[in-house]
DNA sequence: TCGTTCTTTGACCTGCGGTCAATCAATACG
DNA sequence: CGTATTGATTGACCGCAGGTCAAAGAACGA
């Protein structure tokens, strides 16, 4: 993947009517589909192109005829697979009402049921954050600028609403925060490739979850919280 | 890499007084450096072993005969760069007298200097981060978490000690939270230097350097430090 | 000086991403 | 319907880079 290139071969030739042949279509999605499931069980090394064609009964060539490489083809099924994910307002109503932090718990907890209903969109997700080339790296991050899939832009201005976030932060800041543990705390509640030791130490992962979450949410509550939300009281 | 191997060729035929030829060992160093160079410049994959090779004047089978395979060598060289950082706790002693947060300020505002005087090993650190397969992370990993480079376990020892920290986290959870946001913190800092792009610009970024590490520290200080060092009273 | 052991070499192999001329299928047109 | 035109499909082929290995060379010990 060099600099700015679109990661599907030749933009695919349009109807008069301004849509992309259906028949066409329908086989890119095809194609991607399978690709998901195969970056995602071996890695992106490790996966082969000729493999994706013959599990689809179809010639390699005719890959790199929908997509301009093998990098073009795990960028758009990384795209595909993040934006199946859902957003951090798409909760409950319940859930919303109890505000910023206890939607924060609500998907703390449900991060192993959620990566169990959709193992290779969360798996392709891993490999594109840390198991591929920088230069699709860097492309990975400008889609993920501009989509914000988890919407935690909606989400921390949520809670800015709310007041339960400190408003001498800015959104930016905020959401960095947020986003970056978020991540990580996640990746190594999951995999054990990134745990840095904090669910694998001492006795099996589920015991552990629980305290390590509310641990978790006490943190970010500290860090990012508004006055009214401090449980412990402090100094004065 | 697959599974527990190690990164080095036959495990090196030791002498009787139980270390490694010392011509060896020197030509492995020698391998090693000018291949993190390499893999600096280029990242894992566009570097070539061949071009590695060709630089120090020898013949590309030879790298091989030193290390098990490219993995190997980009592993060693991961390692030895990683190994060159300074710790948290190697701060001028004035420094280290101002306590846990004083010192975490100090190192961040350094980071700029730190990784213009030593390019190549952050930016290793960077693609072996985020840059090479899944398989290859999990052996980083274990080696960071062996390892502590960074020395952040003596880090957080020192600031509970000082009763900067907060009791009721156990120093891994401490550590951990630490780790994640310094090196994204740092990485946001330094994306310009090390790789425009790579990572999310939180928003209108243009604001002053200090005044963004200012409030880094204070977060990190509402989260993880002890009542004492908190500076703004809160509720009560 | 001669054998033994380690090191170096570079020709060679392999696997995989990527290309392309030839073929096939579908649609448009007379 | 038959034929032309256009796009889709194929699979043989290429090149590149990681990795191997038998043979040659260098260093060392007796």
């Amino acid at each position: 993947m060099e600099g700015i290139t679109t990661s599907l071969a030749k933009p695919t030739r349009l109807r008069r009517d301004g849509k992309p042949r259906p028949r066409s279509e329908a086989k890119r999605g095809r194609i991607v589909e399978v690709a998901i499931r195969h970056f995602a069980e071996r890695g992106y090394s490790a996966a082969r192109v000729e493999d994706i064609a013959a599990q689809l009964g179809i010639a390699k060539g005719s890959v790199f005829q929908h997509f301009k490489s093998k990098d073009g083809l795990f960028f758009e099924a990384y795209k595909k697979a993040v934006q199946s994910f859902p957003k951090y307002m798409q909760a409950p109503a319940a859930v919303l009402e109890q505000g910023f932090f206890e939607l924060l718990r609500y998907w703390l907890a449900r991060t192993e049921n959620m990566v169990r209903d959709n193992w290779s969109a969360y798996r392709i997700y891993l490999v594109g954050n840390y198991g591929t080339d920088l230069a699709l790296r860097r492309e990975i991050n400008r889609f993920l600028v501009a989509e914000d899939p988890y919407g935690w832009r909606d989400f921390v201005d949520f809670g800015r609403k709310r007041g339960e976030l400190r408003s001498d932060l800015d959104v930016d800041m905020t959401g960095s925060i947020l986003e970056w543990t978020m991540d990580r705390f996640q990746d190594a509640l999951l995999t054990e490739e990134l745990d840095p030791g904090l669910f694998r130490k001492s006795g099996p992962v589920p015991q552990e979850k629980e305290a390590r979450i509310e641990q978790f949410v006490e943190l970010i509550r500290r860090a990012i919280g508004s006055d009214k939300v401090q449980t412990v009281a402090r100094k004065h």
